[in-house]
Parts: structure tokens; sequence; C-alpha cells
DNA sequence: AATGAATGAGAATTCATTCAT
DNA sequence: AATGAATGAATTCTCATTCAT
């Protein structure tokens, strides 16, 4: 491995551990000598890879973003063509294990509580947050077109659609036992029932698979 | 005043201090320094009332929860007789100005961002979920069976709602331009609109009102 | 004792603790930790009482040179009223035990050393050359007219009367065998006594005594 | 070059680099690293050609020395045959820019504020003073034979003419403004124009070139 | 009841030194 | 010979907590 190569896979195990940190100890309690050990290294080591605590977390928060998007992007296209297969495949990839496990919620939600004192944190929440509302609200602009739905506004559709994901992840980090990924996917299928009867309606409990991919 | 009721009145005094630093500095940059000052007192003082920094933590999210009930409740009561305009109350306290404005939503989330590793934070935080849940869906069982509506399950859709909410309120955390007061009332309308569309159905910019306490 | 007075006693205890610190161990090696201890105080007392590290060591320059303008003026004010009587007592203060021994030395070699790239001690340093400088150039510029002298420039006099001053003190600490007290104000008596024959010339070991009172 | 040469010319220039990063930096935030970085070479190189830092301080403490012995002598040596027109040349080559510059007599400071703890600084600089008061002793001793003068003793004379010297360098690091290189001189030739009249007396702004090599 | 000086444990950060490559 | 990643001891600074007044 070449040593820039290195460098990097290092950078990378440190932002593991101290996604592992956080969510084991906690935002606030989350020390560089924790992460050093989770990592298996010294304690000066963070700051030699990262010029500061506020840096790694920084890199951390940008680390967990493309992950996610890439891991979302990735399951959306492996779904059918239509707008409601590919809505489809972006609530079972919303609640997948690799993405929406108590782990990583945990750590979303450590950094959501501190983004508001934190500019950097806050711009890259924002732009994922940007990204995901403009894909989603193309996503709905299609099925409503596709479907031949009228009076619909997309925009407003797909705001309270991330929106429930976001809050059923905070349900699954509060109430793990009332809300677990299946309920959850059933409570945002609810949802779009309503609106988009012959897509999503119907359905409790077998997930509009059916449907979507019709 | 009663020894008791000044001692009580102090609490409050520091447990509004607390929020206070919190919404300006955040939660891991709190010190009890700091809301000491901001409460006009002494450092010793929070170490008197409250027997350390946890505890008065604990006290203040106990604090913040119970204000948002009472609010809550007070709207809610205020309201019609029917399930109906008692939600379209609820979705208007949930987003009215005292309630959901940027500092205390702020410290919710500074609050749910911790709640995973502090034990009283989450049985709180799930206590007012529980809570909560249970009067929702109480009013869209009695939604349902008021409008005569079949195959809906109110508890499925309480928990939409329930984290609808707190998914708007993150979006007006991270992007208040984009998410305004109205804008996260109709996104919820939309929703209630599809399934419910004799009382929620049709008005994408009045509001529920004209149907709602109908 | 007031409670503000007891504060200043005890920054003067630090910043003499800190004298001790740098006289014992050295400037470069000088720790917050040594300095408390020296002090007989705990660890956070220093961070307590000055806003850093920087700032105490500002201030307890600040002490020292303040400490020394203090004795020296006493010491000149105590002598006879001609320039030489006053510039004799001058001498003999600047190289009083209390005042160039050889932690006091070494302590005002430290400051000089690092002065260069901490502005504020440069212009702590700066004022307080400043200072004699002008108080000294005046004893001289009187001196002169008192004498009766032609063609003496106090300003360059008072120069070399302040360098060779510090020179000694230099000689003091690396030589402390070949330059004591009583040999440096030889040299420096033997230097004016070029200059003012009648005040300052002729006595090799006596002092100028008998001529700078006549 | 041969395999010593090239160490040694590597060493010369971790020293060079030492002396350029103190009179940047200053002697506490001296790092290893800046003298590498400054040097062109690697962190590890400084611990491959000096055992540990204290030696490469030390070391440079000695070239440095070495350096200001050898631009001296050369100074001296080319100067006249007589006590007076070598002394002359000894206080120009003492201001001269290659030796008296702001960065090297910062450097001196540096060395000599740290001098008290560091018993192989003190014997070095220890050893240049020795071998300099005997040089310049030597020099009066001259000066008074060949000029005939009666009741000067040239030890004291010679200690009061080196001091002045580094007094006045320290005037030029605190000073830079009010003290240049040619009032330096000024200052120093009316010390010796006091004693010896005939040799440095009366000129005031030419400097005793004319006496001198006469 | 209230103050605020004092404590001391704990954290981030720096950096000389080592050593595998 | 030279590199630079890795180590870990040391240092400054912060802050919850205590306690004499």
């Amino acid at each position: 491995m070449s040593r820039d190569a290195l460098k990097e896979a290092r950078r990378v195990q440190l932002m593991e551990a101290t996604i592992d940190c956080i969510a084991a100890h906690g935002f606030s309690d989350l020390t560089l000598a924790d992460v050093a050990k989770a990592a298996g290294l010294s304690v000066g080591i963070v700051n030699f890879y990262f010029k500061s605590k506020d840096q790694l977390l920084i890199e951390t928060l940008r680390h967990l973003v493309d992950d996610y998007i890439q891991q979302t992007n990735d399951n959306i296209r492996n779904a059918g063509a239509s707008a409601a297969a590919q809505l489809d495949a972006a609530i079972d990839s919303d609640f997948h294990r690799t993405i929406a496990n108590r782990k990583r919620v945990t750590v979303w939600y450590a950094f959501w509580g501190e983004t508001r004192w934190r500019p950097e944190f806050l711009k890259i929440c924002q732009e994922l947050s940007d990204t995901f509302h403009a894909e989603t609200r193309k996503l709905f602009a299609r099925l409503i077109e596709e479907g031949g739905y009228r009076d619909l506004d997309p925009d407003i559709i797909a705001r309270g659609f991330d929106a429930m994901i976001d809050g059923l992840w905070l349900d699954m980090l509060i109430n793990p036992k009332s809300v677990d990924r299946d309920a959850a996917k059933r409570v945002v299928r609810t949802y779009l029932g309503g609106l988009f009867p012959n897509e999503f309606g119907r359905q409790r409990t077998g997930g509009a698979a059916t449907a979507a991919t019709a």
C-alpha cells in the first residue's frame, strides 16, 4: 500500500473509532484518548492525523454523510425504473440495518444535537438535507406524473417524507421496543398510501413491493 | 413568599438559565459558571440547589417536558370537541412560536443528542413520547370513528404524525429558511389530508380550519 | 484583610513564586505546576488568578520592573543633593545585594532572552530602559554643569553608563568569581573617573564617596 | 566531498537552521520539527546527527562562539600594529553588521538567558568571556605602556570595555531605534576618550581613526 | 442562604525521540 | 543516509465540586 493510501486508511480508521466512541459514550464525553484506544493507537495520534478534535469531528460527520449518500444512492439505483419502485427502495434503504442501526442513529442524533453551535456541522447537515430533499422531490414529482395524480405538491410531500423518516429514527432511538424497522416502514407507507393509493395503498404488511414494481 | 416557594423559584430560575445557556453555547460547552452568571448568582449556588450538574440537567429536561405537556394540553383543550378540531389544534400548538421557536427546538435536540447515554434523560423522553403517542392515537381513533373511516390503523398513523413533527423540528433547526412554521403545518396537514380527505383534504394553503371545525 | 487585598496578596505570592522558579529551573522549563507548588497552592490556582501562563509572566516582569524602579529611586533619594552623590548612590544601588543578587540577575537575563518574541515583554523593558536613560542623562547633565565640564555629551555618557551596568550584570551571571559587587563598582567608577576626574578620579578602592559628597 | 566532510556540512546546515529558528521564533518555542524544516530535511534527522536537542543547542552555541572569535581575530589582525589601532578595530568589529546584527544579538541573548541552568552553555560562555577578557586586557596593558599612562588598571578597564559592549548589544535589542551601530561606537569611544585622551579623546563624531593609527 | 476562593482530576495538545522502511 | 509515522510523557488549561466565611 502506498504511503498516501496508508495515511488515508489511518484517517478512516480513526473516524470509525470516533463513531464507535460516540455511540458508546456520547458526544460530550468523547475523549481523544478513548478514540485512540479504540483505534488501537497511541494518544498523540489523533492530533497527528487531524489538526484538532474539532477537525476530527467535522471530518467524521462528513464521512458519515458520504457513507449515507453512497449507500442510499446504490440502493435506489438497484431498484426498478418507476418512481414508485425507487421510493419504495428509498424507504427500505433508510431503515436498512446497515443505515438505521442503533449505533448509526445514535451518532446522527449526537451530531444533530450539536449542530446549532458548530457552523461546520450545520453546513454539512444542510447540504445533506438539501441534497435529499431535491432527490425525493424529484421522485415524488415523477410519481405524481406517472400516476396521473392532481393537486399534489411534490415539495410538501417530500418534506413530510424526509421529516417522518428522521422522526422515526428518533423513535427508534428513544423507543426501540415500540418502533422497529418494519413498523417504521409501515408508518411511512401508510403516509404514502393516503396520497398515492394505487402505488402504496392498502398493504399494511407486505410492503409496496407488488404495486411498486408493477 | 414561603421558604419552600422561594426555594422552588430559585430552582426554576436556575433551570431557565440552563436552558438559555444550552441554547446560547451548546450542551457540551455548558458550564455551571455560565449558568450561575446567567441567573445572576454565584458559582457555588448550583451545587447548593441541585446535587450535581447532572441533576440540574435532568431536572431541567423534566421542566422542559412539563412545560411542553401543559402548553399542549391547554391548546388542545381550548379547541372544539371533535377529534379533527383537536388534532388541528395540536398541529397549531406544536408549531406555535412559544413551543417550536428556535431556542426551544435547539434545546430539545441538544437533550435528544445526549439521551442515549443518560438513562434518566431517556426515561423522561420515553415518558413524554409514550404519553403523546397514547394521546394522539386516541385522537386518531376517534377521528376514524367519527369520520367513518375503515382499514386505518390509529397506532400507525399516530406514530407517523408524531415522527413527522419531530422531523420537521429538525428541519427548522437545520434549514430555518426552507421550513418555517406555516410550511411545516401545511406538510402535516397534507399527510392527514391523504388519509382523512373529508377533514383535512383539499386545503393546501388555508389550513384545515374550515373542515376541522365543521 | 479585605477580599481584594487578599486577592492581590495571592497574586504577588504567585509572581514571587514565579521568580523563584525561573531562578531555580530556568525560563523554558518553567511549569505552572512548579509555580503552584512553590507557592504552596494547587495546580489550578494560577489559571484562576491569571488568565494564562503568558499573562503571569507579563505581570511578573512588570512586578520585577516596579520593584527595581522603586528601590533605585529610594536609594537615590536618600543620597546627597549633588549629581555626583546621586550617581554614586545609583552605582551602589545597582550593585546592592537586594538588587543585583544572583537570583535577580538570573531572572532579568531570562526575561531579556525572551524579549525579542514577546511584544509585551519588549514594551515593558523598553519603558524601563527609557525611564532610566532619561534619569541618568539628567544626572550627567547636572554633573557636567555642576562640575563645569565642557565638550561632554550627557546622552552618550548615560548610555555607556547604563550599558556598562547591564554588561557587568552579565559578567556576574557568567563569571561570578571574577566579577563581584565591589569589582563591578570599581569598573564603573573608573569609567566615570576618566570623564569626571574631580568627582570620580583617583580613587580605585574607596569609592567616590569622599569626592562625591564633598 | 568525503563522507566526513559531508557529515560536517549537514551538521553546520542544521546548526545554522537552529540559529535561524531561534532568531525567528525564540528559544522556548524552538522545535526540532522547525529546525528540520528550515534545513529542508526530515524530522528524524536532527536526532541522527546530534544525540539530542540539548546536544544540538550546545554545539550551536559553540558554533556561534567560534564564528565570533574567528571574525574578531581577523578584524583585529588586519588593523595597524599599535594597541590603539587594534582596540579601535575591535570596537568596529564588535558593532560590524556581520557580528552585531539583530539576528545574532537576539540569539546571543537567547543563549545567555538560558545559561544559568545549562552547565554546558555556561562553560562555553565563560570560556569566551575569559578569552576575550584576556585579549582586551592585553591590549589595554599595551596601550597604557605605549601611551605612557600611569595609575590605570588594564584589568578593570578591560572589564568595563567588555561589559559596555554587551550592554550596548542589549540596547540594540531593546531599543534599536535609539541605539544604532554608530551611536554604540561613539559611546565606547567616549569611555576610552576619558581614560586615553591622546588616543581616543576629543573626537565625538569621526571615530578614533586619526589618533589611533598615528 | 449565598458567596467565591481553592482544589484537583481530567482533557487537548505538543513534541522529543524512536524505529521500521 | 534519510524519512516520517508512531509513541507517550509532559504541560496548559478547564471546570465541577467543596467549604470557610
